[in-house]
RNA sequence: UCCUCGGUAGCUCAAUGGUAGAGCAUCCGGCUGUUAACCGGAGGGUUGUAGGUUCGAAUCCUACCCGAGGAGCCA
């Protein structure tokens, strides 16, 4: 089998190959014969590539071995890489050698149509076909936009723990674990412990996984996902909408700039991800009432708004919009107070374009000891389980803000998908446990 | 938790009260440039489960199980 001469090439990097002998290494993902020519189909991950071979190109064994081949059986292959306008992608090799490492077994993944259940039954197979990699490469670099980002605004990642003590909001359900003689829960955000890390390093992010044990059934909903949460000393709301807008326009134009050949697998309307500049437009809260009213949906002021309420709203606009200063009585226990109206918080929510929802939510933290012990109570949450956190305010407290962004739902709608279940590796979600 | 829709071969589906089928996949055979190749052949079924109605049920009824979409809640 091959000479160690052959270099092992990625077919990514077949294209500046052309005219020499190279070795692929890769999986079967179709193959076709005429008789005495073979065409197979060659995936190893960066691309696929055809390989051609006739019944004099190969050895007898290995000629017989080629019939064998069956789809995601694993081969090493060596060849003469030519351009041909006949081969999809416009290269192909002519195999002069071909080992089989493996066959496979029939395997269930057809490249015909399958239904929502049998894949996710078999995600672990699922992963290897073109539209789920194109899916997955970009949210790498959807994270790694993320990250390098918030390494350029000087934020340090401080990341917070997955095993906690105690609700950090208290309004959604927990995973309940034991940890030795105690409960313990799954971490459903790592805000509070952000706030404490930017009191020591000013700016800091944390970027994991957050759980939540509801029994939502939405293509905008996981029991498992990813989050980042930037929190920021001596910053208010404007500045952390500031850092937000910002956030999301250098991660769009990367997406478009990095990855056009999967959004181009994907089939994504690239216009829509090249509207998304800034500014964004930016509605307070009773604005929004008017709107959504204004488009025919009942709405009540004072009221959380409901996922028609942000489709109706969103689809307004060609780009992600801010709706601000939402009632304290629908946010969070630690949400600023409005001080030009009480009965509304310092806060904010990034509103995704083409009904994909809510991808951000943050806002200004409570920054006096007082009115935060007065939310805690107002919440019928434990002043005991929360003294850690008033030490914030008790040692150098200032004004701050942070707010927690969604991996999938962003993947989601830059990547312009139907379901956050495909923006996931392993999706994790109600009823659904395996692989 | 609630509402709506669904469950037939490994997969995608057809059969609407009267003999359970097709395409793909798999296996066998044919073909020297295929493009989800094509041509011929073969195997493959407790119609989600349990009851009921009927001469007869994949089909009608009841309960349950599983899945999908949505609501609420959220990122």
């Amino acid at each position: 089998m091959p000479a160690a001469q052959s270099p092992w090439v990625r077919v990514a990097d077949a294209p500046s190959r052309i005219g020499q002998i190279i070795e692929v290494r890769g999986w079967l993902t179709h193959r076709r014969s005429s008789g005495k020519v073979q065409f197979l189909m060659l995936r190893d991950g960066s691309g696929v590539i055809q390989c051609v071979a006739g019944i004099n190109d190969l050895t007898p064994a290995e000629w017989e071995n080629c019939a064998l081949l069956t789809q995601e059986s694993a081969v090493v292959v060596r060849g003469a890489l030519r351009a041909d306008a006949r081969s999809p992608g416009g290269v192909e090799l002519g195999l002069s050698a071909l080992r089989v490492v493996s066959v496979a077994e029939a395997y269930p993944i057809s490249p015909k149509e399958h239904g929502v259940d049998f894949l996710m039954d078999h995600r672990h197979l699922w992963l290897r076909s073109a539209r789920q990699q194109s899916i997955l490469r970009i949210r790498a670099e959807v994270i790694a936009a993320f990250r390098d980002f918030m390494d350029g605004e000087g934020f340090v990642l401080v990341d917070a723990p997955v095993f906690t003590p105690n609700a950090c909001e208290g309004t959604t359900t927990l995973f309940e674990t034991s940890y030795f003689d105690e409960k313990a829960y799954l971490t459903q955000s790592g805000q509070l412990y952000e706030e404490a890390a930017a009191m020591a390093f000013g700016r800091v992010y944390c970027f994991g996984p957050a759980f939540r044990a509801e029994k939502s059934k939405t293509r905008r909903h996981l029991i498992e996902f990813w989050m980042m949460e930037p929190e920021w000393a001596f910053a208010t709301l404007e500045d952390v909408i500031g850092l937000e807008e910002r956030l999301l326009v250098t991660t769009v134009a990367r997406v478009l700039d990095r990855r056009a050949a999967d959004l181009s697998v994907l089939e994504r309307n690239v216009s829509k991800l090249e509207n998304v500049k800034a500014p964004f437009p930016r509605i307070h809260y009773t604005e929004a009432v008017e709107r959504i009213r204004a488009a025919g949906l009942p709405f009540e002021w004072g009221n959380d708004l409901g996922s028609p309420d942000e489709t109706a709203l969103s689809s307004q606009f060609d780009r992600p919009v801010f709706v601000t200063n939402y009632p304290a009585a629908v946010k969070a226990f630690y949400m600023e107070s409005d001080p030009s109206d009480a009965r509304l918080s310092l806060s904010c929510d990034c509103l995704a374009p083409e009904g994909y929802g809510e991808i951000i939510g943050g806002g200004q933290r409570m920054e006096s000891l007082e009115r935060l012990t007065r939310r805690i109570e107002e919440h019928g949450l434990p002043q005991q389980a929360f003294e850690w956190y008033k030490d914030l305010r008790r040692f150098g407290s200032v004004p701050h803000a942070g707010f927690g962004i969604g991996v999938e739902r962003t993947l989601a709608w830059i990547a312009g998908l139907d379901h956050v279940r495909e923006s996931i590796p392993f999706p994790r979600m109600l009823n659904r446990l395996h692989p």
